[in-house]
DNA sequence: GAGCCGTGGCC
DNA sequence: TGGCCAAGGCT
């Protein structure tokens, strides 16, 4: 087990990828720790989400808000709005609520514990242990669907997921190093991302090819073995862009609960599988602009654009206008960007 | 345990 | 084109 930590290490020492939140070799070197704020922020956006995507998202919030403090107080919609396009809006919710949890009854350092780390809003088993043992270096089994996959083919395991989630879990736990105990896992998840993916994995360059026993038997892609996922079912829906003559637009908070929580939208009908009946925002002259077509988890979505020129002093029966100069498409969940710049055009 | 919850890239 | 997938958490 420790050698296969250790070609890890080496792998990773000799490979590293540069992110804005590691810190780099020089200042590693110098025994510089990690920023917890920054090993937080990262590790939230990074759920579910690409090292690609998260980058210019992470530069953004850091560059605004430098210390967990000062996210803390910030507006709530102000810190949607920097979040909107990156998905999943109930980490940008959570974030928010971990940050003020972490200034009223932390003093506004994080706690260093994995234990402590796992009562924090939004902060679940995985991002707890990464956070415990990249900032904090503490000995904590780090697993997600990278150290997964690793396990099941390092192992050969065989039993589908989530079956097997518990066995790859001590798997991990075994690999898991006293000395350097965040590199290795920031390793197994580099490894994971850049050679033991999904698809098409590059055992000819893995420095653990010769430790892997699902590589022997010949069954490395296929693991870890999932069950089937279900279809996704197609919604319909209209979505209103009403624009006032001085260029306002009409927008809406949506519920904190549920599809799209807390986020900035377009005033929409329901979805469902059979189209809602038209009910405008507010009165004006109505007119369809185009579709737009969107998937979310676990459902297709296709909306009827609707746009209209309505006059200044139209009072909305939901929703308020917004000024058009502190409004972009950027500030909206993606399906209510198309939308928007759909209606735009038209 | 299983459903809900985004998005963009890949093949 | 469409399904699959990604450094998961909450209910």
């Amino acid at each position: 087990m420790r050698e296969v930590s250790a070609r890890l290490l080496d792998w990773y020492d000799s490979a590293a990828r540069e992110m804005p939140w590691r810190v780099g070799p020089a200042d590693k070197a110098a025994g510089q720790r990690p920023d917890p704020y920054h090993v937080w922020l990262s590790e939230i956006m990074l759920q579910q989400t690409t090292v690609a995507a998260v980058t210019a998202y992470f530069r953004r919030f850091v560059s605004r808000w430098p210390t967990v403090g000062a996210l803390a107080a910030e507006a709530d919609e102000e810190v949607m709005k920097a979040w909107a396009g990156l998905g999943y809006y109930a980490r940008a919710r959570n974030l928010l609520k971990c940050a003020r949890v972490v200034v009223a009854e932390h003093g506004g350092r994080f706690p260093d514990t994995e234990a402590a780390l796992l009562t924090l809003p939004g902060i679940g088993p995985y991002t707890a242990a990464a956070i415990a043992s990249i900032a904090f270096d503490r000995q904590a089994t780090v697993l997600d669907g990278n150290v997964e996959r690793v396990m099941a083919r390092l192992h050969a395991v065989e039993e589908p997921l989530p079956d097997s989630k518990e066995a790859l879990r001590a798997l991990a736990a075994r690999h898991t190093p006293v000395l350097r105990p965040g590199d290795h896992a920031q390793a197994v998840m580099d490894l994971g991302a850049t050679i033991c993916t999904p698809r098409n994995p590059a055992c000819g360059i893995c420095p653990i090819l010769a430790d892997c026993a699902g590589r022997r038997a010949g069954i490395a892609a296929e693991l870890p073995r999932k069950r089937p996922k279900k279809a996704k079912p197609t919604r319909h829906g209209i979505v209103y862009v009403a624009r006032r003559g001085d260029g306002a637009i009409l927008l809406e908070t949506r519920p904190d609960k549920g599809l799209l929580g807390g986020m900035l939208a377009l005033p929409t009908t329901d979805w469902a599988e059979t189209p809602a009946a038209d009910t405008p925002p507010c009165a004006g002259q109505w007119r369809s602009v185009g579709e737009v077509r969107h998937t979310f988890t676990h459902f297709h979505l296709i909306l009827d654009v609707r746009a209209a020129s309505v006059a200044e002093d139209t009072i909305p029966a939901r929703g308020t206008f917004r000024d058009k100069h502190s409004i972009t498409a950027t500030d909206l969940p993606t399906v209510f960007a198309k939308a928007f710049r759909l209606a735009a055009k038209g």
